[in-house]
DNA sequence: TACGAATTACTAAGTATATAGTAACAACTC
DNA sequence: GAGTTGTTACTATATACTTAGTAATTCGTA
């Protein structure tokens, strides 16, 4: 199933992954740009009606937890992007990721190890 | 710089990378859903107020050319999900489209041998 | 237990997005 | 060159998204 997040909703949602949970407060704190109190409350309210996020009660405010992994988020907009900017070709998004001047050679390694590990594992 | 682009303006630029130009009655029949001639138009007509597509006459119609790549779309957003989802490292993203059960040995090996060029080159 | 600060609940307004209708226009055809 | 057909130009409406105000509520505390 698709997981569809608002670009606001999406800030909200990388506080909670990031932290684990958070109220309202520790949410408007993080996020960078300055909203009022009760944006972040209605964006959460939102959230929490599609049932992405649950709340328990905590003294007299609301500590909201994720109930979908960020992986699922990611899962969906991937999908999309992949079919239409990259052709259907989930290898050209690799290809163009790791294209990036900025990709250090450590990090080039490190994923070289992980596809050695995956295709050994294949090949047994 | 940056580049947004609208859910629908996503498929309509689509099409046109697909096809390298289009008129408006082409990406009409490229697009599974079925929507009015005028809405296509009106799509193009804001991607070309952003200068995304430009367009020359042909017969009484016009024809539809990107003026972004779509690399740089795909850039635009990609920033974003990493940053968003995968707390910032491009690495997990790429770990992620990797472990997806569907990717054949095949596509793993291309991979590995793209990543020992990219090495031999930073080597070098 | 009454007060105050923080919070939640409810409501609303502005902006962006998506869709499409009608009018004006262009070009081919007879 | 008048009609027909497909097209563009202009305008409009509905919905989604973003933001936030005000009222009601809650909990700690004096």
């Amino acid at each position: 199933m698709s997981l569809h997040l608002t670009n606001r909703e999406l800030d909200v949602m990388a506080v909670l992954w990031e932290r684990k949970s958070a109220t309202v407060a520790e949410v408007l704190e993080a996020l960078p740009e300055d909203l009022a109190y009760t944006t972040v409350l209605t964006v959460l309210r939102g959230l929490e009606a599609k049932e992405h996020v649950r709340h328990e009660s905590e003294g007299k405010a609301f500590r909201y937890f994720p109930t979908v992994e960020p992986t699922k988020a990611g899962d969906t907009v991937l999908g999309r992007i992949i079919d239409k900017i990259y052709q259907g070709s989930r290898e050209m998004l690799v290809a163009r990721l790791l294209s990036d001047e900025a990709v250090s050679e450590e990090e080039l390694r490190r994923i070289r190890r992980m596809l050695d590990e995956r295709l050994g594992e294949v090949e047994r």
